[in-house]
DNA sequence: CATGAATGAGTATTCATTCAT
DNA sequence: GATGAATGAATACTCATTCAT
């Protein structure tokens, strides 16, 4: 082992990705942040494409982890297990804000290519979302309302900070890429939680949610 | 048939540009999509960047008259003023969704290029917003507030949706597209003007802002 | 216009498909050698492929003309008919050596590319031959026997001096590009003919035909 | 089990340089198809042209054998030598059809790295059928001929069956890769040498020859 | 008013090869 | 005996642009 480049590839691809999107990334570009050959990067990944595909899955990957590793509580309580989930992907997505902010505005684009690449891990979210929603409904912990619906929500919740960093920096006086961030953003979510998913507090739906 | 090559040009480059990004369309994919030749957007706009600048400002020339349309109404209310120019830029809006959609993509990328577009109009924006806000708070319509913030969070409410479609379908049960959406989204925003800008309800800030 | 490049483009192709192979011939020693730039090959062909489609296309258009020219005279007797048809051929390879010998040699080759390009002239070729051929046989001109067999063995009697040319210049003291070349080998053409084909004469089979 | 790449690596690229070209072939290709690493090629060949070279001498090298195995016939008869020559060779080629093919194809390029490879094997055949054409003319069993020609008209015979592998199928009704094929072309062989070499046989000049 | 010809700079990718292991 | 990491040079192709018409 010479160099290591395929981890300083990645890491330079998701920065690059971030800032300049997708297609107004070079391969050059790239290769020349991660003191890299232009091929090294077709030697790992074969294309730009197969490079995007590895920052996609890698990332999924231990989203999807965020997930699971909150499952088990499903037993004591569906509203402590989605809570858990929330939150296990909130600090995950804050600690890799780059690639966050990136597919939330990637997905926002039409192209075909990126959600097919990332349509498995969607469906395997929703799955477990709706395990949790579901279980809570059935258990009369949460107010009966149609799954899907919260599922969007959720997911517009989750990505909203990244796509509109600034909007969120004004109303919470403070920055998405902060570790403080995550602590206070919780607190919203678990605001519209209650007045929107759990059944106990009846809840005044608050203004936006 | 006269070919009005012009107008198709600039049709087909909004359309690519919002499902492609701009770095992501080619000026031959809009010469194709517009049944032009590609020299024909070089003897119209110059370049690619004119050809942006050209459907920037020529969106921005209205989105601002938006704003001015409403300007008289100033003496009479900050209030209604305000209300009035948040009702016409939200209309505007959605009957340019193509635009606002990829304005509000283009600016979450870190390219100067669109930046410096737009500086001037922003600025534009950024000064009736601040008249108005300011005026408000002289007179008492408006609570004591930093205009800086509240101009921010305007942005953000106004934009969110172009960004966040799926979000907001499902909260309002309504597409972004349909002309209804523009009568339920306002509501929402008066509803966080009276709650956070307007004095007159002493406002127990609503969950989000 | 301003250089005629097109052409350029395609007399430099074809003689350095000739000499190195179509594989063996990079875009940029065509460029060259028809003082031209690279990207206006690609302005005019499309692709490398399109390129030499091009050159395929251009030549068999010209082949097949030569043997609809001497179609009218198969109705005057097809013997007739078809040494006329072998005649043009002949005269027409021997003017386009460069195309004729590439294409022998990439016939060669498995490539499906460029069978799939030649097919539909080989079957109009195919076609134009069997109805001589079966009208000599129906009219008691030809002898009796297979039009299939027959047509292969003219191919190959039209093909092997441009792949053997060696072979061809010492036995018959002359070089396929003279154009001496072709009166001779018309010669032995016909006397195949008439060995093989016409019934005439009961001819013994020479050698090797 | 041992791995024995080499071999691999050899047939992989005979199969391929014969299908696809030696331009048209990459390294990788041949890699791949016999289950190796790129690297190994270049360990065991230097380079691919050292591949080209290890094919071509392996090839020559047994080619070669065949003639010098009918040379102690010489004394007892130039004819049945030079017979018992061609036989073996023409049974060698038949059971290495693919690099025969090859050969003859690449030939007709005007590649001059083939060219320096072959150039010692080439003048070693042609100094042995020399031997044999002189020695047969000397002795009388032969015409008095340039033995030049003669070669040159015998190499053709020789390489015509893998270049036009369509046109001798349909003449003697049989495939190259046939084992029969060799018995049967033989006999055209024989033919043509009675014909033009022999001069037992006073020899009308046969049709073709 | 609009376009076809032509191009230079840039982009992604392929390829043969090298070197350390 | 064989391979994975890494690369430089080349290759085909794309792209925005220019210029003459």
């Amino acid at each position: 082992m010479r160099k290591n480049s395929k981890k300083a590839i990645v890491t330079a691809a998701i920065a690059l990705f971030n800032t300049k999107g997708y297609a107004g990334t070079s391969i050059r570009d790239i290769a020349a942040k991660a003191n890299a050959n232009p091929s090294t990067i077709s030697y790992y990944f074969d294309n730009k494409l197969g490079l995007l595909e590895y920052c996609f899955t890698d990332y999924f990957e231990r989203y999807i982890k965020q997930i699971e590793e909150s499952l088990p509580l499903l037993d004591s309580g569906a509203a402590a297990c989605l809570k858990k989930a929330l939150e296990n992907i909130l600090y995950f997505q804050c600690s890799n804000i780059q690639m966050s902010r990136f597919i939330a505005r990637e997905m926002s684009l039409d192209s075909q290519i990126v959600r097919e690449i990332m349509s498995t891990y969607f469906q395997k979210e929703k799955y477990y979302f709706q395990e949790m929603l579901e279980t809570g409904m059935k258990r009369g912990e949460f107010r009966k309302h149609s799954p899907d619906y919260a599922l969007i929500q959720l997911k517009g919740l989750l990505t909203m900070p990244f796509l509109n960093p600034h909007y969120i920096t004004e109303v919470l006086h403070v920055f998405p890429h902060e570790r403080y961030f995550a602590e206070k953003y919780l607190e919203q979510i678990e605001l519209w939680l209650e007045g929107t998913i759990l059944s106990t507090t009846v809840g005044i739906p608050s203004a936006v949610s």
